[in-house]
This record gives structure tokens, C-alpha cells and sequence, in this order.
DNA sequence: CGAAGGCTTGATCTCGGTCAAGGCAGGTGG
DNA sequence: CCACCTGCCTTGACCGAGATCAAGCCTTCG
């Protein structure tokens, strides 16, 4: 179980494989989006954590200037909306079609923290995790070179995404949510994969779907 | 009190005035720093908290081709050293002549929360206030324009250290510092700062100290 | 069938990185 | 005390990576 907030992705330690249960198990509802639709909006009130059952989203800002920022994408596992404030910061929107999600009661779940230490100690690592991801998002954003970032986000994404057995990456994002995520014009987002596509890095099966050929060379690229 | 990470820093939300004690207060030990000293190292073992008493720090990764990337700035009252796994990711180091530290154990703070879920309570939202701040500067980072985040750096220098009564903003690290902090040439940042200067926008006492005398323009070049 | 959205490629322009030089302050040693 | 050095900051000139503009292809959907 992962958990990240609608200003951040927490990612859930793994848990122990007989771990005793899960009291956050019980208490969730289901519901389930198409692409592109509003999970919540930007200045909504934060009264719920939800955690992503299947599909993909992202969690971005508008800025004024009509340019969007993608904070973070959502994928299954992940757990948002936790916040301090009472509003929300950030925009989620499905990506894929058929994205599914848990909501849980924000008051419910803090509760439930209070009288249970060992739950809290999760949640706190979940955060103090999440924060490392946050991290190297933002030494990703640093790196000056356009190829280094998308090197960046497909190893991440590989990393996240528990790639398939023939080792294939599915990005379920479009070009335009990477652009966005990586504060590239989606040319040459485009352009980078074509690069590394022609110097045999990476195999393409469709559009949205790859394979990491030199897995050695990608980490070259966005080396550290 | 303000807590934050080597990976990052948490502020600690205001304690309410009267709250009756801090049971982190008794336990930690202090030390002082000359400039540019070394307080932690990028693998070192992550044994300690550390809460920063006066002064000013930087955590910064260093990148393979050189380059160097501040992730954050440290400044009174923050807390760092939290953090997931048993190693550091990042470096600490100190920025200005005489900045001292609080030490915690880290083992000992953790039982600490485990027994005390109020601390364990604010601990956590430290942790998720540090979230939204990194989240603010993922979206910093994402401006396309240098002028947009030298501006949001100003105001977000002039928003955390607490300005002087006059307005006055003191920069306690140098160009090379906020450079590598934005991602940016220090030519960049020092053309930009005198482009703002030239507008009217800031004004100058010395290098390192100035006053926002143009509020308004600075929001709107950092628009959102 | 047409329209719309997503993706790629080419051509051009611009912002910011890089290189180079000089000013200024503080520290050190003669 | 001055001379020198070193680190920090600023400014100018140039160049290149990437943004922007434009066009065309493909797939999907109504």
C-alpha cells in the first residue's frame, strides 16, 4: 500500500508479507473515472485521502501566465491528498481511462492515527518517502539538458511502474502531461525520444509503449 | 520549532503559545559552525536530526558533471536529518560565519513518537508541510524564465527569514548559492537581480541585503 | 466522411549558458 | 603599512539548446 497527497505521492513501504491487516483496508469507497476527468480541483476543500486502485493521473497546478506544471503523476499503489491546510493546491485528473480510486475520510483516517502508533509510524515514513522522490524530482528538474530529463522520467517510470516480464515500460501519460511534468515543450520531448530511439537506447512498440534496450546508456545520460 | 530533512525541510507549524511542554527541547546538543564547514556528508550514516539554530545552511547534491544542486536552504528554526533509509542523499553544509545546531539522537526521537502520538501528530505535519514547500519549488523550478525564479526566490527569502521591520531582506548565501539553487549561471542570477534593481522593483543596501520596494511587480513577474 | 487530438519533424528565433574581463572587499604576508 | 591574492560579484560578447511557429501524419470518434 502507497500513500501521497494531493500536493505529494506518498509511496507506502512495502509491507511485511504477513503483515497482521491493514485497518486503513476497511474503510475506503471505490470510485472510478475516464480519462481526463477532475478527481479534485485546485482550490477545493482537502477533506479526503484517496489512494489510486488501477489506471494513472496527475497532480497539477495552472499557472497564469496558461502554461500547467504537473507535480506528480498518480499511479496505481499511490495514495494522495494529504495536506496540512485545509485546501487542496493542486488539480487531480485521471489520465488513463477506467482509473480507479479509494476515498477515505480525512477526519477518520487522523483518528485513526492518533490510536494507532504503528499505523502513524507508516504514514510518517510514507511521508519522509515521499519526500525523497520529491527530491530527486526536483534534482531531475535542475539538470539543465533536455535529454537528461526524459532519461530521468523513463527510469522512472520504469522504476515505479513494475515493468513488465519482456521488460516493456508503459507510459500511460501523453506526450503533452511529460512535457508538462518535465518543464519541456512537448517537441522536444519528442525529439529526445526520437534521439534515443536512433541511437538504439530505447525500442518503441507504439507510441506509448517502449522498451529500455541499454538501460546502462539511459543512466548514463542522466548520470547521478 | 521547525523540523526538516537531509533530504528536505520541514517547518514545524507554530506551537500554540501556552502549549504546555516540548518534549524534544530537553534532548539535544549543540555545535557551531564556522562558514562553509561541513555538517553532514552525502553517504553518512543518517544517525541524527539536526535543528538549526542560527545561521544558514545549504543541502546540495553533488551531480557527476560537476555541477552542483542546492535542494534546499536552512535557515533558523528548521529541522533536517529526517529521513527514510539509514544514509544521507544529500550534504549539509553551513553558509554563513557563526551558524549553530541542535542535535538530536535519531533512534531516541523515534521511540520518542512512538510513545507520544501529539508529537508524533506534529511530526507528521511537519513532514507534510515540507511537502507542500517542495511542491512550491518543483513548481519554481518548472518557470521557464530566469527573471520569474529569481523573483519567486526573493519572495520566498523574504517570506522566511522574518524581514526586518524596515523590509529589509538579508541573503545570507552568496550568487554562487542561489545559482545552483535555481538551477541557473550566477551570471544569470546577477543579471536578473540588477534587471529588478533597474526597474525599481528591489533596491540595494549591499550585495547581500536589500528591500522590496515594488511588492506587487515581484508577484506578478512570478505570477502564481 | 470530416474533425479533433496526439505525435513527429523542420525552420527560425531567443533566452540563457559560456567565455572573458574587470571591479571590489577582505585576508595574509612581507 | 602596503602588495598581493583570493573569492565574490557584475558586465559584455558570443553561441547553442530549446522554445516557438508551422506543417503534416496518424488514430479515434462522432
Amino acid at each position: 500500500m502507497q500513500v501521497a497527497s494531493i500536493s505529494t505521492t506518498y509511496r507506502m513501504p512495502r509491507m511485511p508479507p504477513d503483515s497482521p491487516y491493514d485497518p486503513m483496508e476497511s474503510c475506503g469507497t471505490l470510485r472510478s473515472y475516464a480519462a481526463g476527468e477532475t478527481i479534485c480541483s485546485q482550490d477545493e476543500a482537502a477533506d479526503y485521502w484517496y489512494r489510486l486502485v488501477s489506471g494513472a493521473a496527475r497532480k497539477c497546478t495552472q499557472i497564469s501566465d496558461g502554461r500547467r506544471q504537473i507535480v506528480d503523476f498518480l499511479l496505481p499503489g499511490d495514495l494522495f491528498g494529504l495536506h496540512v491546510g485545509a485546501k487542496h493546491d493542486c488539480a487531480v485528473e485521471s489520465v488513463a481511462p477506467d482509473t480507479t480510486l479509494l476515498r477515505y475520510q480525512r477526519q477518520q483516517m487522523e483518528s485513526l492515527l492518533e490510536s494507532d502508533p504503528q499505523l502513524a509510524r507508516r504514514v510518517r515514513e510514507i511521508a519522509f518517502a515521499s519526500i525523497d522522490r520529491m527530491q530527486s524530482r526536483m534534482i531531475l528538474l535542475g539538470r539543465s539538458r533536455a535529454l537528461e530529463r526524459v532519461c530521468g522520467f523513463l527510469l522512472e517510470m520504469a522504476h515505479r511502474a513494475q515493468v513488465e516480464r519482456d521488460g516493456t515500460v508503459t507510459l500511460p501519460m501523453s506526450r503533452y502531461d511529460i512535457a508538462d511534468y518535465l518543464a519541456l515543450a512537448v517537441e522536444t520531448v519528442s525529439r529526445s525520444l526520437t534521439t534515443l530511439r536512433a541511437s538504439q537506447v530505447i525500442t518503441f512498440l507504439d507510441t506509448r509503449q517502449l522498451r529500455i534496450v541499454n538501460h546502462r546508456a539511459l543512466e548514463a545520460h542522466c548520470c547521478n
